[in-house]
RNA sequence: GCCGGUGUGGCGGAAUGGCAGACGCGGAGCACUCAAAAUGCUUUGCUCGAAAGGGCGUGUGGGUUCGAGUCCCACCACCGGCACCA
């Protein structure tokens, strides 16, 4: 294998005039960590601000291929609005609470600090090889008690606020690991994702922040983020919130001296409600339980067991059967009079609405499903086959033609079919209601309830409020203390933060409660009121607590006296464009979005949503599948190696759309190094001085150089970066011609291009534009050299190309003046021998003349 | 089931209602070389044709228009989110 030695030989004696990744990235690096380029916090700095931020990372380890893409995105729109001249703040911290850091401890027997701390700076130094243009004075972690001292003063906010509190819940329980789990840590079969228990449900007390108050501005300022965000983002998010306009209407109960409140979209079917469902697991069911007969209540213990045993993958598929018992109580349905049945089941859920339904079978396909399974009644109340106006049920015609009479309709008979009647139609059967449409029968029957005081409009929604709770040590403690007495005492802002302790002794395993419920010293605090023994809090809070305001601790990290400056907020916030994977398109948005409002309802910033502009970037796939360490993915590190960082950045911006995912397989490193390559030759060609008159160059290449830099600022501003990229492409091709078979390496044109390249590569790829910029005879930096503005008299065209059709297609084309009239061009086409030729003798219908450009003969 | 999105060569993708396939990958051929690598040049939607020159082509079917990948209607396929939410 000689060959390969000579090969090495050869390469280091063409050092001087090749390219070479890794010199160039050597050489600058060192520069750039001395010069800080990109400093945001000069109070003195008269530049327009913008503030662009990209989803700061989790440390689980070194930089990989999804943060490669993001952050290279995220970081040509930086530099982009650098050249146009702006001060733009771009910062970078790490989100380094949470699990696997304690998973990570337990496992190794070390402290979570350790773990974090550690990967933080491996992903610091591969930042920066990375050449991410990052202020890194703002540099902040979430870990430390410097930022989540501030978590605690939120807490204490919404507190006082009444927006955090304590409350009765339902929870995940790992009963191996004697654990509360989050959703996402249950599995799809219905087990624990870390010890294969089957997850139960469990009571406990924890703590939540009241966003579904916030509910209604969540969903109505979503209209103020049009065009701005994905249109799926913005879908997905008034999915989860899930606001249903309807009504409450109050049942009374036989034997029970307080009414049961249900809600409902369908108001207007209230005569048609023949039972009533309530969710097992409500404390409703619970109480007229309690109230019935001995075999009622057996039956419902027997049966709440079972509903809490079951699985959350048992309870969707909807192919299961409908369970449940009755309780036997009646309800009296407002309306009617009539004694309707009562029954726990839980296809009704206690967390939604009141977590109990007025059951209309005739109507509603589940409750039609129960009462077919049950024997119960079923009552018509729409007349489905009656025309309404607006919404005339479409009648079929018979092989004659004629409409098939109502006589012929299908009978309305729901309990036969086991098909509700869900259409359009009359009211029957439901006394002052009978002969309406829907929507006046709602209108008219919400009344009738407000009147009587037995019910009202009303909406619900699909979103509940947000646990924060975790029995974990790794998180923010929360800043609370329990008197003996079972009260709850905000610690005093004085004595924040509530720093985490030390874990050496303490045993971080899962066992139910938090690890910091063991640490005796920290735990037995006296009572601040009084001096009588107390305890803190144990429980820490949602990691996603820390990331709902940290945009905000960007503008000054270090100030130890509130949580951030709102004059500084006025100067940077809301952020201008922020940068993301869409898998935080719901929770960590939302929650930034409600942390947002409340901030605002308490006086600390002017502004109500955030993020004023939000880019999801797709995914590097891997066989179209999620790149994973397990399934041994591309790894950065060594795509880095082999091709340089410039050639990787540029290979994701060309690789397509940001937001649509790729698979790396079909992208190519390679070919992006080999068009750096042809690049950086362009300036080590260049001949000519800075000095030079621009005037004296080539000027077909002239014109190409300022079409680039007229239409640059609109496509990087639509995010079309693999369009820019090929047009860099072009306009690298297009001197290399001038340079090789052309006025030559010392035409005025060719330096102009080369800069043009250099400033326009600066954004992707920022070594070679570096060592592009000092090879053509300037000082670094050529991020902030700034983007040309285009000469107007080269972007008008001197000849344009004419295209003749007939009916459309394309039979002749030529050169032509761009100013040539309408007549003139007409005149052209009609001689063309190609349109003459393919007329032949059809008639001419019309003629289209759109000047320069276009000509276009119709025939008949 | 509901909501959102996407369908363009062998592949990734371009295209203010006006030349479909920019740019790149891959392929083929050529130059340089003893040879290779590197680099450069030519070519490359399908199809008929020796050529000149035709025909067909943006998921399917219709429509609007002088003209549709682009706008409208219906449908199909795939991807994503939600889902017993009253």
């Amino acid at each position: 294998m000689d060959t390969s030695l000579a090969h090495e030989h050869h390469d280091a004696d063409a050092q001087d005039d090749g390219y070479d990744f890794h010199r160039i990235q050597e050489k600058w690096l060192p520069i750039w960590d001395e010069l800080k380029p990109f400093a945001s916090s000069d109070p003195a700095d008269k530049r327009p601000r913008k503030y662009v931020l990209d989803m700061f990372p989790y440390p689980s380890g070194d930089l990989h291929m999804g943060h490669a893409e993001a952050f290279a995105l995220g970081d040509i729109s930086t530099r982009y609005w650098r050249q146009q001249g702006f001060n733009v703040l771009h910062p970078i911290g790490w989100d380094s609470f949470g699990l696997p850091a304690e998973n990570a401890a337990i496992k190794r027997g070390i402290d979570p600090r350790e773990w974090t701390y550690a990967n933080i700076a491996q992903q610091k130094e591969s930042f920066k090889r990375y050449a991410v243009s990052f202020d890194w004075d703002r540099e902040l972690h979430t870990s430390d008690p410097e930022y989540y001292k501030w978590n605690q003063w939120l807490f204490l906010k919404m507190y006082e606020k009444g927006l955090a509190y304590r409350k009765d819940s339902w929870v995940n329980w790992d009963p191996v690991d004697q654990t509360v789990l989050a959703n996402e840590q249950v599995l799809p079969d219905g087990t624990s994702d870390r010890s294969g228990a089957v997850v139960v449900k469990k009571k406990l007390t924890q703590w939540y922040f009241k966003i579904t108050d916030y509910a209604d501005r969540l969903l109505d300022d979503l209209n103020q983020l049009e065009g701005a965000w994905p249109a799926k983002v913005l879908a997905m998010q008034r999915n989860w919130i899930g606001r249903s306009q309807g009504a409450d209407v109050d049942f009374e109960i036989e034997g029970h001296s307080e009414k049961v409140t249900v809600f409902t979209t369908r108001p207007d079917t209230l005569y048609g409600a023949t039972f009533m469902v309530v969710a097992p697991d409500s404390d409703l069911a619970a109480d007229l339980a309690a109230e019935s007969t001995p075999a009622a209540q057996k039956a419902f213990k027997a049966y709440l067991e079972l509903v809490q045993k079951s699985t959350e993958i048992e309870r969707q598929d909807d192919s299961r059967e409908k369970t449940g018992i009755p309780l036997d109580r009646f309800a009296i349905n407002p309306a009617t009079g009539e004694h309707i049945p009562i029954w726990a089941a839980d296809y009704v859920l206690a967390d939604y609405g009141h977590g109990a339904v007025m059951a209309v079978p005739a109507h509603d396909q589940r409750d039609l499903d129960f009462a077919r399974k049950f024997n119960l009644p079923v009552k018509v109340v729409v007349d489905t086959n009656a025309p309404v106006t607006g919404a005339i049920p479409v009648l079929d015609l018979d092989e004659n033609g004629v409409a098939i009479l109502p006589d012929d309709l299908p009978p309305l008979d729901p309990a036969a079919t086991g098909k509700p009647l869900l259409g359009e139609g009359r009211m029957i059967n439901s006394g002052p209601l009978d002969g309406l449409s829907k929507s006046n029968a709602i209108k008219k029957i919400v009344e009738q309830l407000e009147a009587a005081g037995t019910g009202r409009a009303s909406k619900t929604y699909r979103l509940r409020d947000w646990l924060i709770s975790r029995q974990r040590f790794w998180g923010t403690p929360i800043p609370i203390i329990h008197g003996e007495d079972g009260a709850l005492i905000p610690v005093p802002l004085d004595q924040l933060p509530i720093v985490l302790p030390p874990t050496a002794g303490l045993d971080l395993q899962p066992k139910g409660q938090s690890p910091l419920a063991a640490a005796t010293d920290w735990v037995n605090v006296p009572n601040p009121i009084d001096g009588t023994p107390a305890r803190r809090d144990p429980d820490t809070m949602d990691t996603f607590v820390d990331s709902s305001w940290y945009f905000l601790r960007f503008l000054n990290p270090s100030d130890d006296e509130r949580a951030f400056d709102p004059a500084l907020a006025d100067k940077w916030a809301p952020v201008d464009q922020y940068v993301g994977g869409v898998e935080h398109a719901i929770l960590h948005l939302l929650y930034a979005r409600f942390i947002t409002k409340v901030l605002f309802d308490l006086g600390y910033v002017s502004f109500t949503e955030p993020f004023s502009a939000l880019m999801n970037q797709g995914m590097v796939l891997s066989g179209g599948a999620k790149m994973s360490k397990s399934k041994g993915g591309v790894n950065l590190g060594d795509e880095l190696d082999l091709f340089g960082v410039d050639a990787i950045r540029i290979t994701m911006a060309f690789a397509g759309p940001p937001e649509d995912s790729f698979n790396w397989e079909d992208a190519s490193p390679a070919g992006s190094g080999k068009f750096l390559a042809r690049a950086w030759r362009l300036a080590n060609d260049v001949t000519s001085k800075p000095e030079i008159e621009w005037k004296t160059g080539d000027p077909e290449l002239r014109r190409q150089t300022h079409r680039l830099l007229a239409d640059g600022p609109g496509l990087f501003e639509a995010f079309k970066f693999n369009v820019v990229v090929a047009r860099i492409m072009e306009l690298v091709n297009a001197t290399r011609k001038v340079i090789d078979s052309g006025a030559g390496p010392g035409d005025a044109a060719v330096r102009e291009a080369t800069e043009v390249i250099a400033v326009a590569l600066s954004l992707f790829a920022p070594y070679t534009a570096e060592d592009m910029w000092e090879k053509l005879g300037y000082q670094p930096t050529v991020a902030l050299a700034g983007w040309r503005k285009p000469d107007p008299t080269l972007l008008i065209e001197d000849s344009v190309v004419a295209v003749v059709q007939v009916d459309g297609k394309v039979r002749d084309k030529f050169t032509v003046n761009p100013k040539i009239s309408a007549d003139e061009l007409e005149k052209l086409a009609r001689e063309s021998s190609a349109v003459i030729r393919t007329l032949g003798d059809r008639e001419i219908a019309n003629v289209i003349v759109r000047a320069p450009r276009l000509v276009n003969i119709a025939t008949r």
